[in-house]
DNA sequence: CATTACCTGATTTTT
DNA sequence: TCAGGTAATG
């Protein structure tokens, strides 16, 4: 009865798969092929139980997740998978939305506010609401009214709930925010979720609609996902009730953003009649890496115990380095790589993962410096560039003219004569009327206190938007449609004017987004304006990963989830950096940082290098830190400790003569009679000899000199 | 209204 | 360090 494919299952894998109706929870832990068993689940779905892929939605958190798993889907069955709907949560929302936004009274052509627009927009509420920024940091205030909305609390309730002045203020500044947003028929990411939840709770015949089309709902990287995306589910699989969901509370390292790992842990209360699945045999790493990271992860104690397991043997032990600072591990990190590559390894098969963006600069220098090709994932975003952001505000201004932050961007973008003040009696006018932004950029001359030149400045706006928009009407190619912004709106000729490197490299990012928009052209079956705004405003630059470029990969932690790598380094293993300074206090957001490493750990699958600094220079300062707690987790056994056998000079510093003791290095550990253990930050020439600066938990740190003071190096 | 010179304050971020 | 915001000037 079995079909063939199924047969390089593995029997946990396939008794998951091969379930039959009914609620399912898969607990799979890192590398125990989880995507395999959520692409088989699919293709044995069809293939073997006659499902139509039309029935058949599945969640995945990123977009490039979501391609992989339908290609992969359609190497099992067949092209018949493109019927079905394989996307984000946000992207299913917005494909929904499309239908029933108008229920509840927005624009089906409404426009989606990435982070940067919505903080945009709480500013001007702020203004409104004569709240000094800097009492109220609008950022703050963003992600109260995000959390808020995560947890499906609309602007009425929040305000009911709304406990102490600043979740009152808070509350005034939501309730206006909303109502902007729906002024400018707009929604922000948390909306799409929010609002879509909201059509299904109030509109009944629609949530049947989806209830009766979606037989099999499928959920990958559960413990990520909210509040408001688990209840979506819970709602959409609300009459068949097969809804399988994937996940790993080991991973769960998006609680800052509201995902909630309760979502896992209340599966079973949700759906009585779940069966769980536990998948703990990893097939990706080594023996090694994996008693690593069990060892880690077992100090939380917010989780289901689980252990990994692998069939595999033994493996390379793991790497420590004592870096003296951040350009030693920099370097020495090149000089490993470069040894690796003369091994065999090749460099798109190496990843370095640090813990915040800032510290891939020093990497990408020394690896520039030593010619070893790298790339950096992440970091400031393409679409969140400004130029970019100008030449879309442009695009969406002319397709919706309610839109008020795009077209006020675009007014502004590049300068015409129309300041702040004139573009609040605008907005002012638009609301006195009824009428959206565009049509009042349209009355300029009817707006009183307007000044001519900005007058003028409006008018040839909406002469822009109008030749825009015509164009995308035409059906002209979208990419051309971009070029017709910049040019139009005299964008480019602006840049070409200044002549710096970095209006050079704004000019490309600008012809990188007419490639962006060309390719969506060729792509695309019904390529229109509307449809490129869409897709591009759900875009990340994650999507865009390409494994097999020869470079070693740069990026944060968080991005490195979901993929692997053969030899991967983990640098800035230390108190403060990692584990991050803001979670030191807070023991849910240690036990997430400590998921972060148990990520980054088991993302190795031969080689695994820890690196600490023992002086790192951060926002120009120096500063020193203690290695991080996880390396101390790691257990001794599997750790190789990295001799500085190589050129110390590298790090800037030198000892000059013999006459110096050469037992004592910056990082050893060192013991005094008095003071106990302690650790050297810094050697340098004094007077008599060699003087060190040692950081002793007990005291503090003291200025020794190591031909005087009774140092020992420690045990 | 736009330009320029300080000043500040700073995670991670699938969407 | 550096980017982004504010305050004073042209």
């Amino acid at each position: 009865m079995p079909s063939t494919f199924l047969e390089d299952l593995n029997p946990v894998q396939r008794e998951a798969v091969e379930h039959g109706d009914g609620p399912v929870l898969v607990v799979a832990g890192a590398g125990s092929g989880k995507t395999k068993v959520l692409t088989y689940r699919i293709a044995h779905l069809i293939r073997d139980r006659q499902i139509s892929p039309f029935a058949i939605i599945a969640i995945t958190f990123t977009n490039k997740a979501a391609g992989e798993m339908k290609q992969r889907v359609a190497q099992l069955v067949g092209p018949v998978a493109n019927s079905m709907w394989v996307s984000t949560f946000h992207s299913a929302c917005v494909r929904i939305m499309r239908r029933e936004a108008p229920r509840l009274g927005f624009n089906s052509s409404f426009s989606i506010y990435d982070s940067a627009d919505s903080e945009r927009l709480i500013k001007l509420c702020l203004k409104e609401l004569n709240l000094d920024p800097k009492r109220w940091p609008p950022r703050g205030i963003q992600a109260t009214i995000s959390d808020a909305k995560n947890k499906l609390m609309s602007a009425g309730l929040f305000a009911d709930f709304a406990s102490n002045p600043w979740e009152q203020r808070v509350a005034d500044v939501y309730r206006e925010y909303e109502r902007r947003l729906e002024e400018a028929s707009a929604f922000d990411f948390d909306d799409l979720i929010m609002r879509c939840v909201e059509v299904f709770d109030r509109f009944p015949e629609a949530l049947a609609y989806y209830q009766e089309r979606f037989s099999h709902v499928l959920i990958d990287e559960f413990q990520d996902t909210n509040h408001a995306q688990a209840r979506w589910a819970t709602l959409l699989a609300g009459k068949w009730h097969n809804i399988f969901v994937v996940g790993d509370v080991d991973q769960g390292i998006y609680a800052f953003r509201g995902a909630t790992i309760k979502n896992i842990l209340d599966f079973e209360r949700d759906w009585p009649d779940a069966r769980v699945i536990t998948l703990e045999q990893n097939y990706r790493s080594t023996k090694t890496i994996l008693d690593a990271a069990n060892a880690v992860i077992e100090n939380n104690v917010m989780r289901k115990p689980k252990s990994l397991w692998t069939a595999s043997v033994g493996g390379e032990p793991i790497t420590r380095y004592h870096a003296q600072n951040e350009h030693d591990e920099a370097a020495w990190i090149a000089e490993e790589v470069a040894k690796l590559r003369d091994d065999g390894m090749r460099l798109s098969d190496t990843a370095v993962f640090y813990r915040t963006n800032a510290q891939s600069r020093v990497l990408e220098e020394i690896f520039a410096k030593t010619e070893i090709p790298y790339k950096v994932v992440g970091g400031v975003r393409f679409y969140e560039r400004k130029e970019v952001k100008d030449i879309l505000a442009w695009l969406r201004g002319a397709t919706n003219p309610m839109d008020s932050v795009a077209i006020q961007r675009a007014a502004q973008a590049p300068r015409r004569g129309i300041g702040d003040t004139s573009l609040g009696r605008l907005v002012a006018f638009a609301r006195e009327n009824g009428i959206g932004l565009g049509d009042a950029f349209a009355r300029a001359e009817e707006v009183p206190g307007l000044p001519k030149r900005a007058t003028g400045g409006v008018l040839e706006v909406v002469r822009i938007f109008d030749r825009i928009r015509t164009a995308g009407e035409d059906g002209f190619p979208v990419a051309d449609i971009v070029q017709l912004a910049w040019d139009a709106s005299g964008y480019m000729n602006e840049l070409q004017a200044e002549r710096t490197f970095e209006s050079l490299s704004r000019q490309e990012n600008l012809r990188e987004l007419a490639g962006v928009a060309g390719e969506y052209d060729s792509n695309a079956q019904d390529a229109s304006l509307t449809g490129f705004l869409e897709q591009i405003a759900l875009i990340t630059d994650t999507d865009t990963v390409e494994g097999e470029e020869a470079g070693v990969t740069f990026m944060t932690l968080h991005n490195a989830k979901g993929l692997e790598y053969d030899a991967v380094f983990i640098v800035g293993m230390e108190e403060g950096v990692f584990p991050h300074i803001r979670s030191l206090t807070d023991p849910e957001q240690l036990e997430e940082e400590r998921r972060l490493c148990y990520v980054g750990i088991t993302r190795a699958r031969q080689r695994l290098y820890l690196l600490n600094a023992w002086t790192r220079s951060l926002w120009g300062q120096v500063g020193h830190n203690p290695p991080s707690r996880f390396l101390a987790e790691v257990p001794g056994e599997l750790i190789d400790e990295a001799e500085k056998e190589r050129s110390l000079d590298r790090s800037g510093f030198k000892l000059g003569s013999k006459s110096v003791p050469d037992q004592f290095k910056v990082g050893q550990e060192v013991e005094h009679p008095r003071w106990g253990r302690g650790v050297i930050l810094e050697l340098a020439r004094s007077s008599i000899g060699l003087e060190a600066t040692i950081h002793f938990p007990a005291v503090g740190d003291k200025r020794l000199d190591l031909t005087l003071a009774p140092l020992k190096p420690a045990p």
